[in-house]
DNA sequence: CTTTGTGCAAAAGGTTTGCATTCCT
DNA sequence: AGGAATGCAAACCTTTTGCACAAAG
């Protein structure tokens, strides 16, 4: 557990909102001027597969990091591509079995919500 | 429609699978030796908007194209990133109001299976 | 004819990687 | 000293774009 590791999580933890690597290594930038996002990106990389945190990969776009490990729901805003988390149990879906999914073995179910944030929704009405 | 659209479209409804736009680059250069990979790009993602084809954008990776535009579900292969259609009645979930939803006006939900192909099983088995 | 689409090549993201250096124990 | 992590920069991969030319209606 590195400095830089530490402040990752950190900084990742105390975040409401679900940044891009990017948006980590600019903050994180603040305490660490000298850090790299090859750094950042090695660290979140790590502690997602450590399952330390989530790595949201949906939508097509960037990676989104999460600090809450736990299971739980996301809405992504379908013009800017913020990611939010929902209050919602976790729904229950049958995991169909091979003969219906073409030969597939399926162990699980991968979703999130779209919508509109309140930012894009106000500056739709300007 | 051109001729590059057209067989474009053409190849993608007659494929099982559901290909990258570089898989489906190689395969309609069989016919049309001289089309561009931004061609195959532009009229995939012109199909897409006007709803004629899927493009499947979940899972991080590469975007997937579907010939068969009607709302249906898929697998995506934890290995190797494939993906094939499942055989079960698309669920419906209750949209969660935006008090639920950190303030996000929340209009649908994505979602996928995950699990592993044919093909990945059996290598592992090797 | 005018508009739209194409081929080519370069640019644009976002993410990963090679390597020499630094850090930690 | 030795193994792991870092900073830096370059490489990578997928997708998008600018532009001159060609095709379609």
């Amino acid at each position: 557990m590195t400095r830089q590791r530490r402040i990752i999580l950190e900084e990742l933890r105390q975040l409401r909102n679900h940044p891009t690597a990017d948006d980590l290594y600019e903050i994180v930038r603040k305490r660490l001027p000298r850090i790299s996002l090859g750094t950042v990106y090695r660290n979140l990389d790590m502690l997602s597969r450590t399952g330390a945190i989530l790595r949201i990969e949906m939508g097509g776009a960037q990676y989104r990091f999460d600090g809450n490990p736990l299971p739980h729901s996301h809405v992504r805003c379908r013009e800017c591509g913020r990611v939010a988390d929902v209050d919602v149990p976790p729904m229950q879906a049958s995991l169909p079995p091979p003969e219906l999914a073409c030969g597939y073995q399926v162990t699980g179910l991968r979703m999130e919500f779209v919508g509109t944030c309140p930012e894009c929704r106000e500056s739709r009405d300007n």
